[in-house]
Formats: C-alpha cells, structure tokens, sequence
DNA sequence: GGATATCTTTGACCTAGGTCAAGCGCGAAC
DNA sequence: GTTCGCGCTTGACCTAGGTCAAAGATATCC
C-alpha cells in the first residue's frame, strides 16, 4: 500500500490538465523537463488517508484530480477541516518535515508528487517555482480568511449557501461554463464532511439543505446532484452579497 | 494626517527589534542596505485605521512594534477579525494592489514601510526576501487553520483561554522569559476586539474571563492586566493540551 | 472636584443550533 | 430476492451563547 498507489503509466506535463495553475504554471519548458525528472503520479481511493498529522512527510505534490481535505482534530474527536485541496492545489511545506493536519481522499484522488528533497533543490536553483508557490500560498491565506469569517461569523444556512457557492463557482472555473443561467454540479462531500467543514453538526447541515431546497434556492436530485436556478440569489443567502471574493 | 504619521527620526535595521524576525531576517548586510535606502517609518495611534478593505495600496511594511488588525465586515455589520499583527508580521501583499481587509492599529503602532514597486523590484533582484516572505506566509497560513479550528470547533470558554494562551506565549517570547513560573502580561485588546477575533460576542467575553478568573485559572488586576499562574492549566482550558502549535 | 465618555460587568431572557433517537433510501453482498 | 450497511432525513428536546438592558469602573477633560 505504499507503493502499489503509484501510478505505472506516466503523463507528459504538456498534456497536464493543472499545467497552467499549479505550482509549475511558471515554468519554462527546461524547468518543466527537469520537473519531470524527477515527478511520479501517485493515487488514491475516496476515504484513504494520504497522510496523517504528526507523520514525516519525504514528498510534496499536487493534486491532479479529486479532491483532498486537511482536517484537524482534537484530542476528544473534535473535527474541522481547515483546508479542501481542489485540482491543482499543493500538499505539503518545503522547508518541514511533517504535516500539523491529516490530509484524506475525499475523492478518488490522482496527485503529481515530487520528492522533498529535489523539490527543495529546484526551488532554490530557479526562482519561478519558488515565486508561483508564494503566490499560492498567499491566495491559499486570503481563502482560509475568507472562511474564518464564515466559520465566525455566519448562520448555518448562510454557511451552507457559501459552501455551496465555492463548490459551483470552482466547478463552473474548472469546466470553462461561465457562472451564468442555471449552474448543475455534484457535491464532492458527504454531510458530514461538510459539517466538518462549516463548523456544524450534519444533522443541521441536512436541515438547512433541505431548507434551501423548500425555499427553492436549489434543486436536488439523489443526494449529491444540485442545480443553483440563480446564482445570485445563493449569493444573497451566503450573505456576500455583491460578488464578495472567496476562495480560488 | 497623510503624511504627518512618517517619523523623522529614522533608525538603523542594525538596532532594529525586529532585525531578526521580519522579512528582512535573512538579508545580507549589502541587501540591508538595499532595504534602508527604500524604507520609511509610520506611526499610527491606537483606533486609527491604516488602510481601509478596497483601497488602492502603494507600500508594504512589517509592524516594528504594536500590535494591528485584520478585520472583514459583512454588510449587515457583523465583523471577524481574521488576523492578529505582531511585531515583525508583515503587511500588505505583494503582486496586488489592494487589501481585501481592513487593517487598523489596536495599540499605538509604529511601522516599518516600503513603497510597493521598489519593494517588488527588490524581491525579483534578491531570493532572500521572497524565500523569507515565502516562509512567512507559509507560518500565517498555520496561524489561520490553527484558528479555524478555534472558530469552527471550541466553546466560548476553550476560546477565551486560546486567545490568552497565544497572547501569553507570544508575549514571553518577545521580552525572552521562557513559559516558565507565573506568566504576567497585558492584554492588548478590548473586549470587544476579543469578541471580533473569537467570534463571540463581547458579553460573552466578559463572562468567560469572569470564570477563569473564578476558576483560579488566571488573575486580574484592572481588566487588561493578567496572571497566569500555571500555564499547563490555561492550556488545558485552552483544549490543545500537550503543548499544541498555535500562532507564530 | 464634577461631568462625560469609554470600557466592562452582570442579570434576565430567548433562540439557533446541538444532542439523542428513530427511521428512510439505496447500493452491495449473498 | 433479502439483508446488511451506510449516508441521509426528520422529529423532540435541550443548552450554550446571543440579545437586551442596566449599572459599575476608570479615565479624561474642564
């Protein structure tokens, strides 16, 4: 289970789909071929853990597809997920060893990983990876603001409205539909999940859902399947109004 | 009042408290020298804002000492506050041109201020200051999380003993007495800004504070004065027993 | 010294969301 | 087909923390 996750057939960078937002969106075509050298595909199945808090941490990467979580517990089974790793995003610090949070599949998961130390190297021999990875970070530190304030300071129906509105704004980004008419995605995360996310119980995750579907925010269809008739007014029940920034 | 807040007296980053933990922490004496040609003091009273969310923003800078805040606001006037600026945390984003956040000074706050375009052209010239922001930011994005579970998943009670633990620690590290014995300090925020940063409301604040100091888990003289007589207990109290990361 | 203003405490009451518990799909395993 | 199990929904009830209101402490300004 330590190697068998490693994926046998490579992929080309060029035909990378993250090729332009992770951290080698800057690279020039030498830096990307030594990246390449150096890269291996790993994966994983909804629910696997990738790495668990505490652990030594030899490798870097990012996500390809699926979707990972960074969750933090306490010592009485207190949850809160403090990150959701959407494609493209990067796992893992340079500069440190370990990891503070559990990282788990959400999803089946497909990431692009780099051994640490190499990694580390090439960052110091070329500024451009280096540079894309603050530029990550800091916009990682905007969004994790931005969710500190719904974490703080939203209801639960106005939590759920935004966590819904990040998940289509982000889909609508990923599949090039603008965030007009109708918006049709699914749910990568269970209840609980998000209840994990949001700072809530999943019973008052499936009440407030249920609730905006009564008042016909959204639609249903099976648990996951949700079609947002006005983006607009989603906005409006998540209390940013306007078009309020939130998470890349 | 645009201009009165520069300080004549200028001073030497040789003297600088803040030499060693600022972005400027890892430059050479050449580069420091760079950095001294561009920089400028400001000075700000407590209350007063530094930059309002949505302005345009020509510097950057780092707090020298003081302590500032970043706050969001809802329309309806629910406010959060997303981060606590210490002495050597740095302000403003490079790359961007304005703050999506609201930045006043708490205290009386000095800061130590270069105008954004040099700034940047001494970032593309000089790896140092990049890789330090870099490590910087990479340490607040923590901070958040860490907060994110304070938010999302502490009681009223867990949060109060958080916030004076981190104030607590941060405070020893600053003048270097270790987290040993009674810890004494003051504390640099109103109830109310407690509340902000908690996501609480001020008379909870209060009554928490009225508890521990019941409970004999700290003391107070006046409201802003604080002893903690044994910190393993406040941290107890804080739910991150064993001695948690927390704010940098 | 008294007056005004800011910050804080405390009390009485209320509600959003948590807790506990029962039951409903629905897919996978047999 | 039946059964198991998991994810989800819904209901009944409870409590932590919010709201509203009054008043005590300090500090500042005349």
């Amino acid at each position: 289970m330590l190697k068998d996750d490693t994926i046998a057939v490579p992929q080309k960078c060029d035909d990378c789909p993250i090729r332009h937002r992770a951290v080698c969106a800057r690279c020039e075509p030498e830096e990307l071929a030594q990246l390449e050298q150096i890269k291996y595909y790993r994966k994983f199945e909804a629910g696997q853990t990738v790495i668990w808090a505490g652990d030594r941490m030899d490798f870097v990467g990012s996500v390809v597809t699926g979707i990972a979580s960074l969750t933090q517990t306490m010592e009485d089974g207190r949850t809160q997920m403090v990150g959701l790793l959407l494609p493209s995003d990067f796992v893992g610090r340079p500069g440190r060893d370990g990891t503070v949070y559990d990282v788990v599949a959400t999803t089946d998961l497909v990431m692009c990983c780099f051994r640490k130390k190499p990694f580390e190297n090439m960052m110091e021999a070329t500024p451009h990876v280096a540079h894309r990875l603050l530029e990550m970070t800091l916009d990682e530190l905007d969004a994790a603001r931005e969710w500190m304030l719904v974490l703080g300071r939203k209801t639960a129906r106005e939590k759920i409205a935004s966590l819904l509105s990040i998940v289509a704004r982000r889909d609508a980004t990923l599949r090039k539909t603008g965030m007009v008419g109708r918006l049709v995605f699914d749910l990568p995360l269970t209840r609980e999940a998000m209840a994990d996310y949001l700072g809530l119980t999943l019973e008052t995750v499936s009440r407030q859902i249920s609730a905006l579907k009564r008042d016909g925010v959204i639609e249903l269809e099976g648990k996951r399947h949700v079609t947002v008739p006005d983006f607009a007014r989603l906005m409006e029940e998540a209390g940013d109004d306007s078009d309020g920034g939130m998470l890349a």
